[in-house]
DNA sequence: GCCAACGTTGGC
DNA sequence: GCCAACGTTGGC
């Protein structure tokens, strides 16, 4: 089991839209580390998800439901996509301010190499993270 | 809306 | 194969 960040612009794709649509699949990445980490992704990974530009936040937590295949959106056999699926609404969501002050995050990819958009993430970052969205 | 970071492209 | 130019992302 592995776990992940993925990031989205609200106005592009929010985490309510997710929500409303129950399932997704994901696309566009055109950036070959980001590919890397969707094609690493196994169905029963669990995934943040992120609101770029807007938020700045982890707001939800989501779970991969199928591994990575040809991008439908491209003909570019490079690129892939995942589905996902939406597992919880965090009640509170976790500001990237938040995250930067947690010293146990000070290595994560979202705040070392910001502008990568599929992002890996260790079992405890990852379950701190939730937690932050539980509790605080 | 600006700009820094960084990935990609293309000329040599 | 180097490196400058350019494009894109994303924080501020």
């Amino acid at each position: 089991m592995n776990y992940w960040l993925v990031k989205s612009e609200p106005f592009k794709y929010s985490w309510e839209r997710f929500v409303q649509d129950g399932q997704t699949f994901w696309d566009g990445v055109r950036n070959y580390q980001a590919r890397n980490n969707l094609r690493a992704m196994h169905s029963g990974d669990l995934v943040l998800f992120y609101h770029s530009n807007e938020g700045l936040a982890v707001v939800g937590v989501a779970r991969v439901v199928k591994e990575s295949y040809q991008d439908p959106t491209t003909e570019d056999e490079r690129w892939v996509a995942v589905d996902i699926e939406p597992v919880e609404t965090l009640h509170t969501p976790v500001t990237l301010d938040a995250m930067k002050r947690e010293p146990a995050l000070a290595n994560i990819a979202l705040i070392r190499q910001g502008r990568l958009s599929v992002l890996p993430l260790t079992k405890e970052e990852f379950a701190l993270i939730r937690k932050k969205g539980r509790t605080s």
